[in-house]
DNA sequence: ACATTATTTCGGTAATTGCCTAAATAACGA
DNA sequence: TCGTTATTTAGGCAATTACCGAAATAATGT
């Protein structure tokens, strides 16, 4: 779960995540938000991937981005207990 | 929000909100559970101080560390809105 | 004023992070 | 096989982080 938090500590990961939410996409299409070079980017979702955030799939060339949402629900329900927040529901 | 975040992403520091979650304790009683020296552990109050997720209070020649309930819900809802969740209840 | 206790600040070092450009890899179509 | 496109890996550098021991600050009691 260390890996979840530190992933999320930078903001570039926390928008690449926020993108992802809205629908997949592959690493040249994400890059278009960012104004830091492809290399770089491709770093954070290294971190997003280790930490299990995203799946990648190869189509092709491209590779898709997706946005792991169970896992995401782990790292939720992790901060949740962190803060001390009973689950009414999940 | 930021500060939050990467207030978080050290163990060390999540680990001292977990006990402040439980009761507010001074700097000296909060380093008995941890084997780090003591400057270091300052610095990560800190840190928690700056993401306002803990405040201070002097008593003599202690000072109490309590934890900052309202910012770990906001915070609490940063995350949610970053999963994607609606919250029913708060 | 002095000694004691609690905590932080200072000064330094090793490890990590974030960024870049250049080079390598992978898949495709001609 | 060759060139093109998509993406990652490699190599390097500056800034930041995490840690420590020593010194400084703050409050108290004598």
């Amino acid at each position: 779960m260390n890996s979840v938090f530190e992933a999320l500590a930078h903001p570039v990961r926390r928008d690449i995540l926020k993108l992802l939410r809205k629908r997949s996409m592959s690493a040249g299409e994400l890059s278009e938000h960012f104004s830091i070079a492809k290399p770089t980017l491709s770093g954070h979702f290294t971190v997003l991937k280790g930490a299990d955030l995203v799946t990648t799939e190869r189509q092709g060339t491209t590779i898709m981005y997706h946005l792991n949402t169970s896992a995401m629900e782990d790292a939720l329900g992790a901060f949740m207990s962190l803060a001390g927040v009973k689950r009414k529901d999940d």
